[in-house]
DNA sequence: TTTTATTCGTTGCGCAATCAACTTTTTTAT
DNA sequence: ATAAAAAAGTTGATTGCGCAACGAATAAAA
């Protein structure tokens, strides 16, 4: 392996990138085909108030590695879309808290099942195991960047 | 492991993303820090130009796994930065050839030596075996997506 | 208590990715 | 030989990221 495999090809960074790159667009195309006008970075987002509705700006901030001026762009479209709706916190007035809406809701379980299909087309022709170390490995490289 | 889990934290989407992101704000900042103004983006073309001068775009187009609009941007950059520069293939009125100029050359070293050190960061803890594995497995995922 | 520092969210700016439409040139098929 | 199809690059429109600067609200320090 020469110098430029080494930073290229064998790149953990150009593997992952372009690994993301592949799942993103394919994510993107089921949404679509599907007839959903939700893109990837939208889904990024929807999933995490899924889990746990009503949190603030800051907090999907943290927990979907964006920027906070990330968050305030994809909720703006979010919102006018009718997705999602911000309520000022009463408690600390700098918050918003964050909620789904019905329709949001509605579409939880079929935007699910396209993520599914799409985890498992990626899982083809690896066991559980070795899917397992990968995430462990990917874990421990970002961990290794977080500071 | 909930059904979230599955979707989020466990998503192999999610975390090569993540990974993803952070290698690409690593580097970002060395190459600022060390004084050079060249994005993650900019040297992901330029580094297949150090492999091999004188491609086309369509050619780093593919190597790079980017849209050909997307090349055609980058190098606009590149060219104004004084690092690139784009000659017409004689023997094909459509396409151009890539080449470095000098100032790219002089600067190869420093930047492939901060592109290792980047890559040793993300070692860190973690086995030539292991990493191996890891890589071996993003390639059959990236395999599975790459139609 | 008043000053200082921090936090939350928004906005402006520059950069980049993707899609689709288009021009020019080359290749293929009839 | 000519018409149709394909390929290389460019451009416009839209979407998104990340940094820095900012105002408003809250917390910490004096």
């Amino acid at each position: 392996m020469d110098k430029y495999d080494r930073v290229i090809d064998s790149s953990i960074g150009y593997l992952v990138g372009r690994t993301s790159r592949a799942i993103i667009k394919r994510l993107t195309k089921k949404f679509a085909d599907a007839g959903f006008d939700i893109s990837y970075e939208q889904w990024s987002i929807l999933i995490h108030l899924y889990r746990k509705d009503g949190q603030t700006q800051q907090e999907l901030s943290n927990i979907a590695v964006k920027d906070k001026a990330a968050i305030t762009r994809l909720l703006n479209v979010l919102e006018k879309k009718n997705i999602v709706l911000r309520i000022p916190d009463r408690t600390d007035k700098r918050s918003n808290l964050v909620y789904l809406t019905n329709k949001a809701k509605e579409c939880q379980e079929d935007l699910m099942a396209l993520v599914e299909e799409m985890l498992s087309e990626a899982d083809k022709g690896i066991s559980f195991e070795e899917m397992e170390q990968c995430r462990t490995t990917l874990n421990k490289i970002f961990m290794n960047f977080d500071n």
